[in-house]
DNA sequence: ATAGGGTTAG
């Protein structure tokens, strides 16, 4: 049997506290104690090893154990509270029944809340919230709806506080169809202008890939607050439209809406999905204006961002300024230096980050391992593939494999990828065999290319980027009935290969560009532009690389042709729309092709002009005749 | 008793 002392003061505040420190009228305890006035909160001191002396007699009520739940800091200390409940019959009340539920499943103890939840003979609405919440913040996402299911059978009134549990649920699980029926539910109670409601359909209709359901209940909410907006505009993001994020972003402005933190970390991660460096700069003004703190993850998104607009310096310099950097930092760091081409510096980081007490993740394993193959740093990547085991426990995963594989076929050995790839226990995805086709492409290897790419159509028939690639290969080697098998299979199947583009954004306007394209107003200008250049780099020796040029035309239509790529159009756009001197940015969809690197290369030598390319895969700064990737890409 | 946030290969 269960010892408990409790006390209750009918004291004013001060007075109780003065008398519980003076008279050490508390207990050696078993239980925790319940300390409380009329006026005052109650509070719980636990294992206090003071005098048993001078008690009082208790009186308890059911405030005095909601509040002293609240402060348990353990899972046993809720035990003891509970037996007290069950000895005090104190368990008979609904309000101390779902607060239990509700602490035993914040700790984490889902099985004792379950239990209790279960042995409950009367159930309110808290009830049913706290369990199927609590279900769902540890991700027991089957239970979660099963009581949820429970809770829509029983009959009770459906309130505003049980659904966004159940709707993060669906949207965690991707269950469209459910979150679906969930929003019948919504209107049935008529919940559909509650701002949590909604704001969780919102979110579960963006993240299951069905953003205009999510657009469209948002469009018709009466009233939206800041989170509102934040999850319709981090949807748009998710969904791959970073554009909408941010033309959303303004109107949320323009509507007096204030931002926080939140909204401006899924501003940043658009900006970040854009490359939109001048957006970029204006977000970071917004948020130095606001004088937000650069927390751990508006600090990190912000790093992520610098880089993926192209400029890893100013990425470094946030880094340095974050005052609490975790292992997700460390990684952002270090995968900004890896696409920019800096394989070294993103090393040195490695062991700053154990030093400064953090640990490497698989993912940190991921940014290095890139690091390493996009700088052509072999034996480094050799040594950290077998330390992440050996030093960290961390098993090497298919991304790990993937890295190895590009970068020891990037330096030409071939042999040792495809040694690694049969020593390999894991299935091979998509990403596996499309390093290893890369690895085949750059050494011209049809024979294992054609293996690898056999594998890549079953995996993913649907993706126009494997045809293209096989094709590519075909036509380097002057298979040109094999390039055409290729080309009508993907007609067959309905496939067209992903337009190549180059986008530039000058003065807050993004201009695009694809092959051939005269649509642009100052069309003109940019083809005697490109044709002067073409003048210049031809003296200086530069002669088209019409391997990269896929279709069966004779060799003069190659060059023609391959002058016309977009991102030489977007070059020479701005060429002409930038001051001299000053560096011009572009992006583009796919990777690079080796002719464009050759020209841009020459390009900056001739005009000195820094050019920055961001590719599918990685940045390239070119800069006086050479590009920062070492020609490795 | 309620919601929204950052790093990953090709």
């Amino acid at each position: 049997m269960l010892k408990f002392k409790c006390l209750r003061l009918s004291l004013h505040p001060h007075e109780a506290k003065n008398l519980y420190f003076t008279s050490s009228l508390a207990v050696a305890a078993a239980a925790p104690v319940v300390v409380g006035s009329i006026s005052q909160p109650q509070r719980i001191v636990s294992n206090l090893r003071v005098p048993e002396t001078h008690f009082f007699p208790i009186s308890l009520d059911p405030r005095s154990f909601v509040a002293a739940l609240v402060q348990c800091r353990s899972p046993s200390q809720v035990d003891k509270v509970h037996a007290l409940a069950i000895t005090t019959s104190m368990i008979e009340n609904l309000g101390v029944a779902n607060k239990l539920v509700y602490i035993y499943a914040e700790h984490r103890a889902l099985d004792d809340a379950h239990a209790l939840f279960c042995r409950m003979k009367e159930r309110d609405n808290v009830s049913w919230s706290v369990m199927v919440g609590g279900l769902a913040k540890i991700g027991d996402y089957e239970n979660s709806l099963r009581i949820f299911r429970e809770y829509i059978r029983s009959g009770s009134r459906i309130d505003n506080y049980t659904l966004p549990f159940a709707l993060r649920v669906c949207r965690d699980t991707m269950s469209v169809q459910l979150g679906t029926e969930i929003h019948q539910l919504v209107y049935k109670a008529g919940l559909h202008s509650d701002l949590f409601v909604s704001a969780a359909l919102v979110d579960m209709y963006a993240r299951c890939a069905h953003v205009d359901d999510a657009r469209k209940v948002f469009d018709k909410m009466s009233k939206r607050d800041m989170v509102s907006w934040t999850v319709m505009i981090s949807g748009y993001t998710e969904c791959g439209n970073p554009e909408e994020s941010l033309v959303l972003f303004d109107k949320m402005m323009e509507e007096g809406i204030v931002p926080d933190k939140v909204t401006m970390v899924t501003v940043v991660f658009a900006c970040a999905k854009l490359g939109a460096m001048h957006k970029a700069k204006m977000v970071h003004d917004y948020i130095s204006r606001r004088n937000f703190s650069f927390d751990v993850i508006l600090g990190t998104a912000m790093i992520d961002m610098y880089a993926k607009c192209g400029s890893v310096d100013a990425a470094r310099d946030i880094f340095d300024r974050m005052k609490e950097k975790n292992v997700i930092t460390w990684s952002s760091m270090i995968s900004a230096y890896g696409i920019h081409g800096h394989g070294r510096t993103a090393l040195e980081l490695f062991p700053q980050m154990l030093e400064s007490g953090i640990l490497p993740n698989r993912i940190t394993f991921v940014s290095i391992l890139s690091a390493c193959s996009h700088a052509g740093l072999v034996n480094e990547g050799r040594q950290f593939f077998h330390s992440m085991k050996r030093d960290y426990s961390i098993e090497p995963d298919v991304k790990h494999y993937t890295c190895m594989v590009d970068l020891l076929g990037r330096a030409g050995k071939l042999d040792e990828a495809l040694e690694l790839s049969n020593r390999m226990k894991l299935e091979k995805d998509e990403g596996f065999w499309g390093a290893l086709l890369g690895a085949c492409r750059i050494h011209g290897n049809v024979g294992l290319a054609e293996k690898a790419a056999t594998s890549l159509l079953e995996l993913g028939p649907q993706n126009s980027g494997y045809y293209v690639l096989l094709s590519n290969i075909y036509a380097n080697a002057g298979r040109w009935e094999d390039v055409a098998k290729v080309r009508d299979l993907m007609s067959s199947r309905r496939l067209k290969k992903t337009p190549g583009g180059t986008w530039i954004e000058i003065n807050n306007k993004t201009h695009q560009f694809r092959v051939g394209d005269k649509s642009h107003p100052q069309s003109k200008e940019i083809y005697e532009m490109l044709k002067a250049l073409r003048e210049k780099l031809e003296l200086a020796g530069y002669v088209p690389d019409t391997n990269f040029v896929l279709h069966d035309v004779d060799e003069e239509l190659k060059a023609e042709f391959l002058y016309t790529h977009s991102e030489k159009l977007a070059i020479a756009f701005g060429l002409i729309a930038t001051a001299d001197g000053t560096t011009i940015r572009i992006a583009k969809n796919l990777r690079v092709c080796g002719d464009c690197h050759t020209f841009t290369k020459l390009v900056s030598a001739i005009v000195q002009r820094e050019i920055i390319v961001r590719d599918a895969n990685r940045f390239h700064h070119f800069k006086e005749g050479s590009c920062s990737c070492g020609d490795y890409w």
